[in-house]
DNA sequence: CAAACTACCTGACTGC
DNA sequence: TGCAGTCAGGTAGTTT
């Protein structure tokens, strides 16, 4: 599911509830919501304070007053819930960590995941990031993201665009959906071979992705279904914003042509074969 | 090394 | 109604 839109919404909500809060007790109902690679059960994070909460790309992590943190990557289904310890519970809760503070109504934090393609992890920092995030590239929000290096590196591949910009290692936190809306506002077509675009196309490429997943933070995410939610609950609004992704057999916002889907790289690509040549 | 493919899951939906 | 097949926003590991 979530993209780097969606997993900031989530982050910026559990910002708000979780900061300062330590945690009473951690429960786990399901052995792969903990990550193989995790260095510790996830209830060696009890007793400690919850100090920040980060993200790189679709990576959330928990700065805590202790030398490791917990990580959470929410895979196509994972959701990160804040609720009062006394709601019920909802299908496919893997993990719960109660909070302290709050008087009578303590609240917890719930992690739930239908398709358990999501993890949690309790793992070292390494450079100042888990260490299962050593081979995520940076995100286009963080500071020392370098446009012109991205560019120049997918300018050099034998790829096509649209994996290029999918692939964490070279930037990180694009998804199926802003994938396909990113090219759609670039007016490439997704099956373009890097090397055969001139470097401004690249770099338009990348600007318009910017540009929808900031557009979409302000909607709070995209939502389809059940499958996002912020830690509320609630639903994002983006999804009334796309212009090609899901839309196969409408026509194109710009030039009205009929928007086409195709499989490719084992997924749904959708575009305009009119302004996406 | 980069690129392509596969595996890992559950559930909603479609067409017969 | 039931059943097989398809599809879904993700990453990681293996193969070429």
């Amino acid at each position: 599911m979530p993209e780097l839109p969606e997993v900031e919404t989530v982050r910026a909500g559990l910002e708000k509830y979780v900061v300062g809060k330590r945690i009473n007790n951690a429960e786990s109902f399901h052995a792969r919501a903990t990550k193989s690679n995790s260095i510790a059960p996830l209830s060696s994070s009890i007793g400690a304070q919850i100090k920040s909460v980060k993200r790189r790309g679709k990576f959330l992590w928990f700065d805590l007053d202790r030398d490791y943190v917990l990580v959470a990557h929410l895979g196509m289904s994972g959701q990160l819930l804040v609720q009062p310890q006394t709601n019920s519970f909802q299908p496919h809760l893997r993990a719960k960590f109660e909070l302290s503070g709050g008087g009578r109504s303590k609240s917890e934090i719930r992690f739930i995941d239908q398709r358990t393609f999501g993890w949690l992890a309790i793992e070292e920092l390494i450079n100042g990031v888990p260490s299962s995030i050593k081979n995520i590239a940076l995100d286009p929000f963080e500071i020392d993201f370098n446009l012109k290096q991205v560019v120049s590196n997918i300018k050099r591949r034998k790829s096509a665009i649209k994996p290029a910009i999918l692939n964490q290692s070279i930037l990180s936190g694009i998804g199926n959906i802003y994938a396909d809306e990113a090219l759609w506002r670039a007016k490439i077509h997704p099956e373009i071979i890097c090397e055969d675009l001139s470097e401004d196309e690249i770099k338009k490429v990348l600007t318009s992705a910017i540009y929808v997943m900031k557009s979409a933070i302000k909607a709070g995410g995209t939502s389809f279904d059940e499958q996002y939610k912020n830690v509320n609950g609630e639903s994002g609004y983006f999804s009334r914003s796309l212009k090609v992704y899901g839309r196969e057999g409408e026509p194109c916002p710009r030039c009205r042509s009929e928007i086409r889907r195709i499989a490719f790289a084992n997924r749904s690509s959708h575009f305009c074969p009119r302004c996406q040549r």
